[in-house]
DNA sequence: AGCACGCCGACT
DNA sequence: GTCGGCGTGCTC
């Protein structure tokens, strides 16, 4: 029998980062498992906080006194054993604090939220009663912990013993529930109270043969009122003579994308595979039934029917007895996808989606964690779903980079979905039209198995399309966001009555104000970047830090009136197509416009119904959309992205391009694409235009090896920052010196230099980046540095790591 | 993170 | 002489 538990505590800091031993309570001992949430006494004073217990051990060599854990939090652990061991090792590769990783594992709700409360003990005076304390006798520390004077006050009660700080762990995780009500009589009981009542006491006369129907059950209120037709007044009559009680039932939420229930009477038939798809269901299912833990790349064009052949792969999983785990690139954004895999396996399927809200995220996650899903589908995080037995891992689009995290723990969704695969000896499919190149790099070393799809499901040709060089058309016609060729295309889409995408690519390259006397660039006082304008809120907003201002009459800088708008936003082109195409009804797809929980699929309904002509939004439009009435896509600015300081800016520019051609023409009608660009010679450009990833491949492949990039290299990224830039600088400059000194010399360390916005949310920001094959000393080497810049000589300097970066600026 | 300990400067 | 600044180190 163990004694003690190894707790993983909630204080993310370097020198936390390790389990502490505690004794376990003889009353506790029956609730605590490895993988429970605990309170446990940390450090002096009466501070406890949460943590997880991550293993049991019989002695331990620690010399001082060991505490008690306080109270156990779950009933059954959160953290099962494969995702305990997947913790350890998400933590390990993405330098990050053990129990951070726990904790990106379970929905939000379960994070523990520690308030820190204020209790007068003893007399005090009555300016601290009612001033402070406002004539209670308790205080949460949260309402005085930005105000200095009274926080003093309070240090110097503490110290006089008149009032204590206390603190509190509250679990967040509550299950919804609705009023159940539940006899309290048996039968016969139940009869001779009928005995009792008066002749014409109809309702409760109903009543009591209800409950007499129901036995011990306990039955939602709702539903029982429904199904007697009585009032809540006679329930409460019944409460009130002791028949029955009123007990909560728990339900679980309705989340938004899954309204109706489920109909698992009428789910959808699979459908006819082609030769491709069948070879790659075979496939994959030989995989799952051998147990195989092979990585499959499903390579086929848009159109080619990949959902189709995850679809019989989950079936075959299912029919196994295993279950199944398909990730798609944020979720909310194709709500196509999601209603067909529930159309598929109904009541089977649990949806995980980013746009949920923590009740309901919850609730899915209860659901999976008791088995009473078998298929789940969701944005990155749902990686770490809590299904046993797993058969069949899919990533949807595997080359997006919103796979990867891009806060700590920085983990990469595919990476470990691997992991998980490996652990589960299941196989893992990784499907896109355009792979990543170090997907497709490892495809073609055989590291992993590629699937094609070269064909299209309708057999139609992909839309043909058409580079307008922008050079030219601002030459000859002025500046304007729209070409005449995008114009006149537009034009007879509206005449036929047919719809149209277009793309604006990138948000970040909306307007910025700036004063044509003087040049001033409106700029945030926090951050190093311009600010943005808005005319929804008709403020000017910084995209870093959420800074926001009113729009300026004149230049802060030379008083002058002369100030305009540079850039092209969503808003401003809509405002330009308004004018160009004044018949054209617009709906617009950014971030300002799909904030609000819904909008972004209502607005996609909307357009569906062909309430609107255009569809004009950024890369979120891109994506899984099929609209069979769209015939004509295009894109404003396809190379804001390729001026970028980024080795992958081409790669990207190339998915998005071929992406969203994909767009067009999906039904019987011939679609077309236009490709407005100032680079029209571009590769990236020029590849998308032919549809022909293999030379896109080729040529990027060519390059990176030149560089010495990623497939060739890996990357780690190395950030510091200081409130004072001289600081950052100088703690980067040791960290280089150490790096240097402790790698291998094939090794090659780019920097340290600023940081494209050097200067965010008040802080200075340093960068250096290693390019390696095989550096054996690498890995500690980088522990070592974060923990020590955790603490001499390095005072406020924050340090971070990001393995594998997919952006560098 | 939060807290105590401990070592320096500036005040009742 | 003491109060209080924050640099340093520890939390089972």
């Amino acid at each position: 029998m163990p004694e003690l538990a190894q707790v993983v505590v909630d204080v993310p800091t370097m020198q936390t980062n390790q389990p502490y031993t505690y004794q376990i309570p003889p009353k506790l001992e029956k609730q605590i498992q490895v993988g429970v949430r605990v309170i446990v006494p940390f450090g002096k004073g009466k501070r406890t906080v949460q943590g997880f217990v991550v293993a049991f051990d019989k002695a331990s060599q620690y010399e001082g006194e060991l505490k008690p854990i306080q109270a156990v939090m779950d009933l059954q652990p959160v953290i099962n054993s494969e995702l305990m061991n997947l913790s350890k090792w998400l933590a390990d590769t993405t330098y990050s604090f053990w129990i951070s990783c726990l904790y990106t594992m379970l929905p939000n709700l379960l994070k523990a939220k520690t308030t820190r409360i204020i209790r007068i003990v003893d007399e005090v005076d009555e300016h601290i009663a009612f001033d402070i304390f406002h004539g209670r006798d308790e205080l949460e520390m949260a309402e005085v912990q930005d105000k200095p004077a009274i926080l003093s006050e309070l240090f110097k009660l503490q110290k006089e013993g008149k009032i204590t700080i206390e603190y509190q762990v509250e679990d967040r995780a509550k299950a919804k529930t609705v009023t159940g009500i539940r006899a309290l009589l048996n039968f016969e009981q139940l009869e001779d109270e009928r005995a009792s009542l008066h002749a014409n006491a109809h309702a409760q006369n109903r009543l009591l043969s209800y409950l007499q129907s129901i036995g011990s059950q306990v039955v939602k209120q709702k539903d029982a009122e429904h199904k007697t037709g009585l009032k809540a007044a006679t329930f409460n009559q019944g409460q009130q003579k002791g028949w029955l009680e009123k007990t909560p039932v728990e339900v679980y939420r309705q989340p938004l994308a899954m309204q109706g229930p489920p109909d698992d009477a009428h789910l959808a038939a699979p459908l006819q595979l082609n030769a491709d798809q069948q070879n790659a269901v075979n496939q994959i299912n030989q995989a799952i039934d051998n147990h195989d833990p092979k990585v499959f790349l499903l390579q086929g064009v848009t159109g080619s029917g990949k959902t189709e052949v995850y679809l019989q792969s989950i079936a075959n999983a299912l029919h196994q007895g295993k279950t199944a785990l398909m990730l798609v690139p944020e979720i909310s954004l194709t709500p196509q996808i999601v209603n067909r895999v529930r159309r598929r396996f109904g009541s089977k399927v649990a949806v995980l989606h980013s746009s949920l809200s923590n009740g309901e995220r919850y609730d899915e996650w209860r659901r999976i964690e008791r088995g009473e899903a078998q298929v789940v589908v969701g944005a990155r995080s749902a990686i770490f779903a809590p299904l046993t037995n797993l058969g069949l891992i899919i990533l949807d689009e595997e080359h997006e980079s919103s796979y990867k995290q891009d806060e700590s723990p920085r983990y990469q969704a595919r990476e470990v979905a691997k992991w998980r695969g490996k652990y589960n000896q299941a196989p893992v499919v990784l499907g896109s039209a355009t792979p990543s190149l170090e997907s497709r790099a490892r495809a073609v070393k055989n590291v992993y198995h590629l699937l094609r799809l070269p064909h299209r499901v309708n057999k139609q040709e992909l839309p043909p399309i058409e580079v307008v060089d922008m050079r030219d058309e601002i030459k000859k016609y002025g500046e304007s966001n729209f070409s005449q060729k995008l114009l006149t295309e537009l034009n007879d889409r509206l005449q036929k009555n047919e719809q149209s995408i277009l793309m604006l690519n990138r948000r970040g390259f909306s307007s910025f104000m700036m004063c044509r006397d003087c040049g001033n660039v409106l700029k945030c006082p926090n951050c190093d970047i311009s600010l943005t304008l808005h005319m929804d809120t008709r403020t000017m907003k910084c995209h870093y830090c959420g800074h926001e201002e009113p729009i300026p009459r004149e230049c802060p800088n030379c008083h002058s009136h002369q100030i305009r708008y540079y850039g092209t936003g969503t808003e401003k082109v809509e405002q330009e197509l308004h004018q160009l195409l004044p018949q054209a009804r617009i709906i617009r797809m950014d971030v300002d416009t799909t904030r609000r929980k819904g909008m972004h699929a209502k607005l996609l309904r909307q357009f569906g119904q062909h309430q609107a002509d255009i569809l004009l939004g950024t890369q979120m439009i891109a994506k899984g959309l099929d609209f069979p009435n769209v015939t004509l896509v295009g894109v404003l600015n396809a190379d804001t992205g390729l001026g970028l300081p980024d080795f992958r800016a081409s790669e990207r520019t190339f998915d998005l391009l071929s992406q969203v051609s994909g767009r067009a023409g999906r039904a019987n009608k011939q679609g077309k694409v236009i490709i407005q660009t100032y680079n029209p010679d571009h590769y990236a450009i020029q590849d998308a235009k032919t549809h022909d990833y293999e030379k896109f491949f080729d040529q990027e492949m060519m390059l990176r090896r030149q560089a010495s990039y990623p497939p060739y290299y890996y990357t780690v990224r190395l950030m510091a920052s200081h409130p004072e830039e001289a600081k950052a600088a100088r703690a980067m400059a040791d960290i280089y010196g150490r790096l240097k000194q402790g790698l291998l010399s094939s090794t090659v360390i780019l920097g340290p230099t600023p940081r494209a916005i050097a200067r965010m949310k008040r802080r200075y920001y340093y960068q250096i980046v290693i390019k390696y094959k095989k550096d054996p000393y690498l890995h500690q080497l980088l522990f070592d540095i974060l923990q020590d810049t955790q603490s001499r000589g390095f005072k406020d300097v924050q340090v971070s790591i990001d393995p594998d970066p997919q952006y560098f600026m």
